[in-house]
DNA sequence: TGTACATCAGTGAACGCGCGTTCACTGATGTAC
DNA sequence: TGTACATCAGTGAACGCGCGTTCACTGATGTAC
């Protein structure tokens, strides 16, 4: 009776959380494959990433690969879940560390930092927004969870200002067209949000505006057109944050 | 000497305009080739557009098409300098017909010309806008000069605009950063475009943000997020033209 | 007008390469009694 | 504590496929005299 519970004890504290050696190994194989396919990806693009280029980088067979992911589109679809997990990372940690009321200044940060992650990581960028990888598509229901991760991290400083009536509306307030007004009602009230429509209309205006931007740069096509990308990077979010007439409070 | 002269002529007239039955025959040729592959990219992306699959389609065999391009890159080139001057076309024939001096309507024409080359050829946009293609560098001498026809065609009604007095330029005016200004100098200079920097720059921005949402719409992320595409399009273009404060002139 | 020759489109076999996936297997590491 | 067994990582050969490019060639179409 005794030796039984103090398994369960172990068991479940394993199960909790100490992994077992074995289990230890195998997520550091797991990691090693991601590392191995990520470095090729950036070699070599998205469809440069081979099964028999990681098992030969890591000195395995090919069909060793197979007791890790069942297929070569598993493979793709941890990356690129992974590639979403990763950005809203980085724009979560962008507002950190900022007084709550400072929206103006944290929503500056949080495009600053969208920008920093995709400059260092285009190909993993490149792989989430870029051209889809032909005859693949992603199972929306691990990526559309991660994909809001990064909305969300957008869209809540802009809705915290909205509540604090740090934003002017301006004349956009009207401009939302019906359709789209409709359709993010829906959204809003399936995901419970809880900001009214023009707040998400606003914020995604931010996100396209940034992200087109950032597209163009990665891509190569901003540099030969304006020279300082940095520059203009930083006078179009001034310019985006202006239109929104967001600002800064200081905390009561 | 007579018939020395015949000959000459005959053989300048097919010089300047006649193609032989032979030259005809190739220039369909090389055609179909370009047609096949750009269909091929269309349903494949644009790493499945192959020699063999583009010779099995058209029952040859593979060597065969080594009489038209010496290799594939050299395809893959022609195909990527047609779809600048496509598009280029495109803009430039959104604005036939319409007076002069209607600004703000012509630029109008030329967003929604824009959008509509991209939505009716995603793949040829995507080949020349999206994922760079690795181990793949198109030669600039002739991407460049099919790339500055697109940009012209919507610099053209701003920089009229501009001469006009039709264009109310605002704060935006003494925001172009100063590294972007005399970038923007430099290159007007080398191109001889006759306009100040900061109509390139205006120019600049509205393609920017007319290309960052249209790439975002083509590659699927625009439709998830606002519902209606073509709404929010109308709204981002009239956003644009209102904070150029360009406006329709009545012709004089 | 007819003949000799050059030009050109297209053939067919071969080279060397890389890919994802299957299958039956070996040997080490853990687990239950 | 020792033994029998299950679990699991990894092997190695093979399958069937598609790719770009080379080479020596055939036969039809044009050209020069």
């Amino acid at each position: 009776m005794f030796t039984v519970l103090t398994n369960l004890n172990i068991v479940n504290k394993r199960e909790r959380c100490m992994p077992t050696p074995r289990e230890k190994q195998r997520a550091n194989t797991l990691d090693e494959i991601k590392t191995i396919a990520r470095r090729q990806m950036a070699e070599h693009g998205a469809m440069g990433v081979t099964l028999r280029g990681i098992a030969r980088e890591m000195d395995l067979t090919v069909t060793a690969l197979y007791r890790y992911y069942p297929s070569y589109d598993d493979l793709i679809t941890d990356l690129i879940v992974d590639a979403f997990h990763a950005l809203a990372d980085a724009l979560e940690a962008g507002n950190y560390g900022l007084p709550q009321t400072a929206f103006r200044t944290r929503l500056h940060r949080i495009g600053l930092a969208y920008r920093q992650w995709v400059i260092t990581y285009p190909s993993d960028f490149a792989l989430i927004y870029g051209t889809p990888i032909p005859n693949y598509s992603a199972p929306r229901e691990r990526t559309v969870p991660a994909v809001q991760r990064g909305l969300i991290a957008i869209m809540t400083p802009i809705a915290q200002a909205h509540h604090h009536h740090a934003i002017t509306p301006i004349e956009s307030f009207r401009s939302v067209p019906p359709t789209v007004h409709r359709y993010l009602d829906e959204l809003i009230e399936d995901y419970s949000f809880g900001v009214p429509s023009e707040t998400l209309y606003w914020g995604y205006r931010c996100w396209i505006r940034i992200h087109g931007t950032l597209m163009l740069e990665v891509f190569n096509h901003l540099k030969p057109s304006v020279g300082d990308s940095v520059a203009f990077y930083e006078a179009e979010l001034q310019d985006m944050l202006n239109s929104l007439k967001i600002q800064d409070l200081s905390p009561p």
